[in-house]
Formats: C-alpha cells, sequence, structure tokens
RNA sequence: GCACCAUUAGCUCAGCUGGAUAGAGCGUCGCCCUCCGGAGGCGAAGGCCGCAGGUUCGACUCCUGCAUGGUGCGCCA
C-alpha cells in the first residue's frame, strides 16, 4: 500500500471535476510541519499557473469536489486549504489503525507485490526483467575498496527489485579476459612447474601479480613469453587455457569468500566474465561496419557520435576496434548489450561502476540504440558513484600509498567491533561475541556506505561508522533488539493484529511504517539504496522516542494499551528486519 | 581546450516531480538512569544552501555566466 499514491488519485479526480486537465500531477508530498496535516497536495498551483487562473480559487474548487465525492471520506478527517493553494490533509487515526491491521496479516510488510506468485500478499502490476550489472572485480588481482561500493549498492537494488516482485538476472561482469593474464600464465606455467600447487601460489594475488610484473619488467625473455601467451590464449591454446581456468577459477573464489563475509547474495552462476563475449566481437564490428555506424580512421575502427558533439561540431570518438585488430572493452559492452536485451530479455539494464566510466557508458547507450542493440523499449540505467577517500579526503589509500584490500579492511571492521562490544559488555561469551561482532562489523561498514548517496566521492572513516552512535548500523541493529528484548520480557504467544493510535508518537510511527512501499520504489527507479537507509533511521529514531514516551509492559498499563503496543512493536521490528535485509545487514536477539 | 560531476552548520551528510519557518548525525553546552536494555531520550547554540544574474505567486531545487575541487576525453578497463 502506498498513501501516496492513495491519496493522487482521488486528488487527481478532484482535479479533473475541477475542470483541470486530464493527467496534472497532484504533487501529493508528506508534510514537512504538523500544523500542515500529514500529507499536501501542491499540483494546483503548478496546474494554476498554466491556465493563468487564481490558484487560490481552483484550490477551493478542488477541495470541493473531494467533499462532493466523499472519495476521502474515512480516510482524512480534514481536508483544508492554505496559503496560495497547498491542499493539506490530515489522515484519520482509525484509518491509519486499519491498514496497520492489513499490514499486520501481510508477508511483505504491506508492499504489494508485482507479480503473481507469492502467496497471501496484495497483487499489483507486471513484473519487470532487469538485468543488473555490479561488482565486476578484477579477477588479475584481489578486491579493494574501490570494489566495495558496486558490489554492495548493486546488491542492496537488487534485493529491493526482487522485493517488489521483480524478476532479477544478476550479471558479475568480470575483469578475466585482457593483456596482463599472459603475464600471469606464464608466471604460474613456472611456478607450477616448479612442483608448486596452484591454491598455494595463488594465496595472495597481489603478491602474484607483483611478482609477475616484476618479471615483466626486468626478466630476459619473459615478456616475449607473456605475450606469446596471450596471442596463444585467445587462439583457443589448450595449454594456456587450463592454466587461465585455474587462475580464474582461484581468484573466483576469493572474491566469493569477500561476497560471503559482506552478505552480497551473488553467486558463481551469475558470472558473465568479458571473455564470455569474444565469440561475439568480431559480429559485432562486422554489423557495426556494414550499417555503417562504424568506420575505419586511422587504421582503428571508430564511430563517430554527433549526438555528443562538442560547441565547435566535433563528434565524440568512440573506438571500437584497435587499428591492431583487438578489441576493447566499448566492443564488450556493445555485446553485453546486445545479450542482455536479446537473450535474457531485460526490460531494463542497470549498471553499478564508478562515476569515471560515465562518458563511456554514455557513448555505448548512443551506438547500441543504433545498431539496434538496445531496442528504444528497454532502459538502459549506468549507475555511477565516487570514489572512497580517506580521512584526509584523498583516495583512501594504506600508509605506504598501497590499494587497501577489501578482506583487510572487512576483517579490521570486525575486530573494531568486537573490541567495543567487549567493552560495553565484558560477560559475553566467544561464540556469541563473534557472531554479533562480525554482523556489526559488516553492517556498519555498509550502512555508512550505503546512507550516502552522492554520486561525488566519499570519506571512508572508522570513527564515524564504528563510533556506534548516530545514524549507523548498530543503531538499527539496537533499537530491532531491543524490541526483542520486550518480547522476551512480554512473554506472548501471539500478537494481536489490532492497534490503536493514541499519543502522537504512535502516530508518527503508523505513518513511517506505512511509508515503506514509496521508499522501495524510489530506491528502485533511482537506484538510491540511500533512501532506505534514511527510512529505517528514520523508524528506528521515532521507535526511541515511543519507547521513552510510551510504557509498554510498566505496571499500571492497561491491557488493552499494551497489547496494541506490542502489535505496533511487531510491526517495526517486522520492518527493520526487512529493510536491513535488503540492505544485506543483519540484525540479531540481543547485543 | 572540451565535456561530465560536485560545492548545504565546525566535521560527515539528507533535502522526493520547484512549495510554507532548509533537516539529521558527530562535535560543543544543558537536562533525564527508584529504567520495559543509556549503543538511548529531551533541549540549546550553530546556515548569505560556492558567487552573480535570470525564469515566477514561490528557487537549495530549473536556466545562463563565473569561481573552486574532482573526473574523463582515438587505440587500458
Amino acid at each position: 500500500m502506498n498513501i501516496k499514491e492513495v491519496l493522487a488519485k482521488k486528488v487527481s479526480a478532484a482535479m479533473v471535476a475541477a475542470g483541470l486537465p486530464e493527467g496534472t500531477n497532484p504533487a501529493i508530498s508528506i508534510s514537512n510541519r504538523p500544523q500542515f496535516g500529514d500529507y499536501q497536495a501542491n499540483g494546483v498551483m503548478g496546474a494554476a499557473k498554466k491556465l493563468k487562473t487564481n490558484p487560490r480559487e481552483l484550490a477551493t474548487k478542488v477541495v470541493e469536489q473531494l467533499a462532493l465525492s466523499k472519495d476521502l471520506d474515512g480516510i482524512a478527517d480534514k481536508i483544508e486549504l492554505a496559503g496560495p493553494g497547498f491542499i493539506n490533509i490530515h489522515l484519520s487515526q482509525t484509518w491509519l489503525a486499519s491498514q496497520l491491521a492489513l499490514m499486520a496479516q501481510d508477508t511483505h510488510c504491506g508492499v504489494t507485490q508485482r507479480c503473481a506468485d507469492h502467496q497471501g500478499s496484495l497483487l499489483e502490476g507486471k513484473s519487470q526483467t532487469v538485468v543488473v550489472d555490479y561488482s565486476a572485480p578484477n579477477l588479475a588481482k584481489e578486491m579493494h575498496v574501490g570494489h566495495l561500493r558496486s558490489t554492495i549498492i548493486g546488491d542492496a537494488v537488487v534485493k529491493a527489485l526482487e522485493f517488489r516482485g521483480d524478476k532479477v538476472i544478476r550479471q558479475n561482469h568480470m575483469g578475466d579476459w585482457g593483456t596482463q593474464f599472459g603475464m600471469l600464465i606464464a608466471h604460474l606455467s613456472d611456478k607450477l612447474a616448479g612442483d608448486e600447487v596452484a591454491e598455494t601460489a595463488l594465496a595472495d594475488l597481489e603478491n602474484f601479480y607483483r611478482e609477475a610484473k616484476v618479471r615483466f619488467d626486468n626478466e630476459e625473455g619473459f615478456a616475449d613469453r607473456a605475450r606469446a601467451d596471450v596471442v596463444k590464449l585467445q587462439s583457443g591454446d589448450a595449454q594456456c587455457a587450463k592454466l587461465w581456468q585455474q587462475f580464474i577459477d582461484i581468484s573466483i573464489a576469493h572474491s566469493e569468500e569477500i561476497y560471503s563475509k559482506l552478505n552480497v547474495s551473488l553467486q558463481r552462476s551469475d558470472i558473465m566474465g568479458e571473455s564470455s563475449y569474444n565469440p561475439d566481437l568480431s559480429k559485432v564490428i562486422d554489423e557495426l561496419m556494414a550499417s555503417e555506424i562504424a568506420v575505419e580512421d586511422q587504421g582503428a575502427k571508430v564511430v563517430f557520435i554527433d549526438e555528443m558533439a562538442n560547441k565547435d561540431g566535433e563528434p565524440s570518438v568512440f573506438i571500437v576496434q584497435k587499428s591492431g585488430g583487438g578489441y576493447l572493452y566499448a566492443t564488450t559492452d556493445l555485446s553485453a548489450c546486445r545479450y542482455r536485451s536479446g537473450q535474457l530479455k531485460a526490460d531494463r539494464i542497470i549498471i553499478f561502476t564508478d562515476a569515471r566510466q560515465s562518458l563511456h557508458f554514455k557513448q555505448v547507450e548512443i551506438v547500441a540504440r543504433k545498431a539496434g542493440f538496445l531496442p528504444e523499449n528497454v532502459g538502459y540505467d549506468h549507475c555511477p558513484f565516487g570514489m572512497m577517500m580517506g580521512n584526509d579526503g584523498k583516495p583512501f589509500k594504506t600508509r605506504t600509498g598501497g590499494t587497501i584490500k577489501l578482506a583487510e579492511l572487512l576483517d579490521e571492521a570486525v575486530v573494531r567491533a568486537s573490541d567495543l562490544i567487549k567493552e560495553k559488555n565484558p560477560e559475553i561469551n566467544t561464540e556469541e561475541l563473534n557472531e554479533i561482532a562480525t554482523k556489526v562489523g559488516i553492517g556498519a561498514v555498509k550502512f555508512a556506505d550505503l546512507s550516502k548517496n552522492r554520486t561525488s566521492d566519499y570519506i571512508f572513516s572508522w570513527k564515524s561508522m564504528l563510533s556506534f552512535e548516530g545514524a549507523t548500523a548498530p543503531y538499527l541493529q539496537y533499537a530491532y533488539s531491543r524490541i526483542q528484548s520486550i518480547f522476551r520480557k512480554a512473554a506472548v504467544e501471539q500478537v494481536q493484529s489490532k492497534i490503536d493510535i493514541i499519543e502522537p508518537q504512535e502516530k508518527a510511527l503508523a505513518l513511517k511504517l506505512l511509508q515503506l512501499e514509496d521508499v522501495i520504489d524510489a530506491v528502485i527507479s533511482e537506484c538510491t539504496p540511500n533512501l532506505l537507509c534514511n527510512y529505517l533511521y528514520e523508524l528506528a529514531s521515532l521507535y526511541m522516542s515511543f519507547y521513552e514516551a510510551c510504557p509498554i509492559l510498566k505496571d499500571g498499563i492497561a491491557v488493552e494499551v499494551k497489547e496494541s503496543r506490542l502489535a505496533l512493536c511487531q510491526l517495526i521490528s517486522q520492518t527493520l528486519k526487512q529493510g536491513l535485509n535488503i540492505l544485506g545487514i543483519e540484525v540479531m536477539e540481543r547485543m
């Protein structure tokens, strides 16, 4: 259920009845001040401007129509006109309570499902097939902090889409191809000849890469071998392919370890590495040449994109094949467009990479659409984000200037969380400590990142994410476990679904709980999980205020009030858990 | 040179398709532990929303110019 949509439908009807054109946006939004009601409709003012009429008079008519139609009877207590044409809507507490009761019986926290195969849920709309391309680490090296954002933002959006009922096809576009693999397999070949086992030799990928690079730069003959191996690999040499496969397998296992630590849902079957597109690349070029979208220029094959010309009319240049005949990531990404819309039947394609690739993906989209690889009705959203910076505002690096391995960063988060928990709770047993420290530490890292929307760079700070105060994962986890503690204490078997809204804190919570669908939809359409982070923080925060103001189990509380508040707690608890689950953050019964 | 992105409180960040008095957290300063878990709550101080114009009933939001920072731009991904 989406309050905003319910109101929009009713107000729209009244606007049409008042003589406004069909399809005028009612512009429903949440009121920012209690005296302006719970929601407000601001669309009349914009419409009045277009029609060059008096907004106040027009709004009066709309309000009259609303009263006449009785559309909002039972939903709103009061509808009033204010200022130049604001329509303020005060929702009925009885109606809110009835919606909460429905929510209590729903398996999806009251969020309507887009597909029909969810029993016991509200059904609505048609589900889409969405291809989501995220994480995509370079398999030549270990995952570092730069891969964190794509991985967790992508996974959160994926889970939000699935929660709403869309069909998601995950695509891990791993970097498993390219010239550096020649040097890596040449080095691996030597190691194996020296009786080493691949798993041991590749235990530390960073070291392995460094060693290979040193040999490539300094050792006589090695660079030539490496280059020869690339050619052999690309022409299908069995021996090279075997070495390459060994290397890839072990590197993938490294990534899977990280995914598991991060509670990210990517599986091996989601991998569609760059190498997968190899057989298709020459066809892509042939088609582009045949349709004259691409032309030969200075030995290379390029597309001149007039749509992206600069002020002087010079087109943007997009190289699709090198002068030596080699392919580039442009070629691969074009091929991926065709595969995803053609084979995977995507209605929408979402790609999460850092902002530096914005230009590239703009070019890919234009060329892919021109070439027919990407039909008009298929959405193509490149979702860029900024780099992770250190406390000094410069790229986040180790003291010596090296890249920070993701595995080490996550381990540190858990150690820091563990220290803090021990400090707060010295009696805790080791097993419980480990479980909580993992959930809290990883959750803190993820929430700190997910809660930021900026496409610009963001500053990574242990201090702010693991102080565990304010808008952090532990605050939300704490709110959740506090509710569980109440349930333990209350020792009730079954919480009722009837809720009476009495105190203002309860009303605020009711409204917030019923806004989940609206938030999920915004997360999906804009690919911005930070909206869900904000929502959950506000929900937890309202709960904390409620907890202080509205006693539940204390002496002297009437049974009906107690039961109503327990029911409210139940909804909050479910919503927090579900919301955090979408973000890939775990909750615990006690902490 | 050209293009893209950013600029909001001391710091880190929100701010939904233009809406009423721009919001949080941290930090600072008060108050609240005979408590249902204080990893908490309540309150205060703190802003020329980078600068200058424009569009309009109304601009942090849209347009133009400028400044600052970042990123990218024919053979890396």
